[in-house]
DNA sequence: AGCACA
């Protein structure tokens, strides 16, 4: 008995900062699984369409006006492979090359959005949460996203010393918007121990607002992003 | 600040 041990370094105090949600835009797709459907070649999907236009158009071929037929394959010990049919609709007479005119410039996609360049990345559908707790909820983390208008597919990687998540989204337009709408949300599950909310609305939104993407000169305007598509004011809470 | 899966 003598004396008392003491204990209370940092073991709760600053806690809630934990808890403050992270996100930004990822530097890569999420790669998505596009259901089973009866598809040739799944690993193509992985070049589908990206916000900023399609220029797949360019990779025509043209056919040759004359195609020389395979060398016969012999084998070491005069064993001959079965000649394979070699039909040439082409054969004999040269056709006239094929007039390629070039991709036109492609428009504007119609679902451009003035993206703030955060940092130096692209344009991407897929969030990157940081600023997750170890004692995060997939569950709670998953019901907070899913619900987001655009939701698609969801990954978390828990690693040694921090914890993140990858959220793709419908559209670039989508994963903005969410960007926007939960940066600086609070989740319980991530480390503070008696809160409260998911969503947009808050106090804490005051020093968060002015600064949404992280580095903005003149913060007197609004947004960039006036929330056309009428996406909902994220959760209320309570 | 911390960015992976095919």
């Amino acid at each position: 008995m003598g004396f008392c041990a003491q204990i209370g370094y940092g073991m709760i105090f600053d806690s809630e900062s934990k808890a403050v949600l992270h996100t930004e835009m990822a530097k890569k797709n999420l790669f998505v699984k596009r259901g089973i459907v009866g598809d040739t070649s799944p690993y193509d999907q992985s070049k589908r369409l990206r916000t900023g236009g399609d220029y797949s158009q360019a990779g025509y071929s043209s056919p040759s006006p004359f195609h020389p037929p395979p060398p016969p394959v012999w084998g070491p010990h005069g064993y001959m492979a079965p000649p394979p049919p070699t039909y040439d609709p082409y054969g004999g007479y040269p056709v006239p090359p094929v007039q390629m005119h070039p991709p036109p410039p492609v428009p504007a996609p119609s679902s451009y959005v003035p993206v703030l360049n955060t940092k130096d990345n692209p344009p991407c559908n897929t969030l990157f949460i940081g600023n997750l707790g170890e004692t995060i909820n997939e569950e709670e983390l998953r019901g907070l996203f899913s619900s987001q208008p655009g939701f698609k597919q969801m990954k978390i990687l828990r690693q040694e010393r921090h914890t993140v998540c990858f959220i793709e989204f419908e559209d670039v337009n989508s994963a903005t918007n969410v960007h926007h709408a939960l940066q600086g949300a609070v989740i319980p599950s991530s480390g503070s121990d008696g809160f409260l909310f998911c969503g947009l609305y808050d106090p804490m939104l005051s020093q968060i607002d002015q600064n949404p993407f992280g580095k903005r000169k003149d913060g007197n305007h609004p947004g960039a992003v006036p929330a056309a598509n009428g996406a909902p004011p994220a959760m209320t809470y309570q």
